[in-house]
DNA sequence: CGAGTTCTTGACAGTGATCAAGCGACGTGG
DNA sequence: CCACGTCGCTTGATCACTGTCAAGAACTCG
């Protein structure tokens, strides 16, 4: 399982080993290559594979990979760092309709209409592989395999989005955060670190916005949360102490 | 403008005019053709592009045409009827993620994990025409248009959700009911349909499932909004009398 | 070290949920 | 064609969850 090797910046907890920053910009020789690129190539394939990505780009914290309005030319694959993407009304009001870590793909967004519609800011400092659309296409009709990864992408993204509906529409405040908790660890377990502890990258008010929560009602739920025992936390850094508990209040159904 | 041609069943108001029943399989002579395909093909590349459809399918009332857990096969464009797709919890709950009508796609939740992962529930009597997702993947290897036309039809899934995000996360009942009227009436509109009125194909509860709202909620808000001489409402007919009342509700800041 | 941001906690308020009852529409079968 | 049963819709009364407002504490970063 070569996931263990993936390279993130940043501060995490219990980071399993340090690749030294001298990775090379092909995906051939990437360590994130199995979260952002299909599987089974045989390597003069792979080769080829490497012309999707044109340049890298790095964001500083708080700056914009794009925003609203901004043509649409690529897609972006996280290399480092942590994204947030957000919506917002015309009276100012924003919502957070996702979080991106290493090895995720944004961008999709403006694809249909040649615009993007979202925003998408570093919550650290964070370094994305370019992909022009044009490139992800063209290479898409040449190797299936890669038109098969780019349509799971999409498909994986849209379930997302389903699932998120169920939370804001369905879920109280308490299931809403266990059920946020759970997945970011996930994902952050699937890069090789802990399953256990994490450091938030955003802010209270961040994530309340992508609970369709206040910032109060967060920061309650996660008081409330400790005081039980389930989880530990200071500030930005949680830990999950009783796992079982969290899913228990996410899916009361399966009380395992 | 040849939208005004498309043929819908069903008992909606002010249809324009009624093609006959008598609508060949093929895509080269669909009259929704404008709706689900591309645009700008030469005559020949058309025929060819007939063969993304292998057959047609109907679905009764309260008819599934897919279940969480299926297999993924095929994408599903819909000619006449009216779909919800819903998800659900293992606790009962269920949230309604979509209202389909004719021209759009369903059944991309499948292409990720080859199986479903929402029900599509029919509405009302159905006519879809199946497209198997091998065909669509083939044909969009030769025909980079329609490649470029299956990944807007998944971007604009995905802005969309982001959309009902915002509605579920941000806004109030009154403002959820009015974006959820504005938008099924423009989409009727599109369809050769009155712009003011409409019969909903769904019940307060699915309305409700949809806005993240319990049905009485919706109800109220209904009246609410009926008192206030904005709309007509009995049952489910529904008649905007203010479209610009309407959109003042759901957005604010634009006050036209 | 200090200014600004983020987080926590308390008191109170309001929106929408819940519970309940009755009405109206529709479909089926007599 | 009408009676009846079912389902969906409306409306009222009350409640609870989360939002709002406010103040202070803790942390961050220049």
């Amino acid at each position: 399982m070569t996931l263990n090797t993936v390279c993130l910046t940043g501060n995490f907890t219990s980071r399993l080993d340090m690749t030294p920053e001298t990775i090379k910009v092909a995906c051939s020789n990437c360590n994130l290559r199995e979260l952002c690129m299909p599987m089974g190539f045989n390597p003069e394939d792979m080769q080829k594979l490497d012309e999707v990505v044109a340049t890298r780009r790095r964001i500083k914290q708080g700056g914009m990979l794009f925003s609203s309005g901004d043509p649409f030319t690529s897609l972006y694959a996280i290399r480092t760092g942590f994204f947030k993407t957000c919506v917002s009304t015309e009276d100012g009001r924003e919502q957070v309709t996702g979080f991106q870590m290493a090895g995720e793909i944004i961008g999709l967004d403006g694809i249909v209409s040649d615009f993007h519609s979202c925003n998408a800011v570093a919550l650290e400092d964070a370094d994305v592989c370019v992909m022009p659309f044009a490139n992800v296409e063209d290479l898409s009709r040449e190797f299936p395999v890669l038109q098969r990864h780019v349509h799971k992408i999409m498909s994986r993204e849209i379930v997302r989005e389903n699932g998120v509906m169920m939370l804001l529409g369905n879920m109280r405040a308490e299931e809403r955060v266990a059920a946020f908790l759970l997945n970011l660890v996930q994902r952050l377990h699937a890069r090789g670190f802990s399953q256990s502890e994490m450091v938030l990258r955003m802010t209270r008010e961040e994530i309340g916005s992508y609970l369709g929560l206040k910032l109060e009602t967060v920061s309650r739920t996660f008081s409330k949360f400790s005081e039980d025992g389930i989880i530990e936390v200071k500030q930005r850094y949680v830990r999950i102490l009783e796992p079982d508990a969290l899913k228990k209040i996410f899916n009361p159904q399966t009380c395992s």
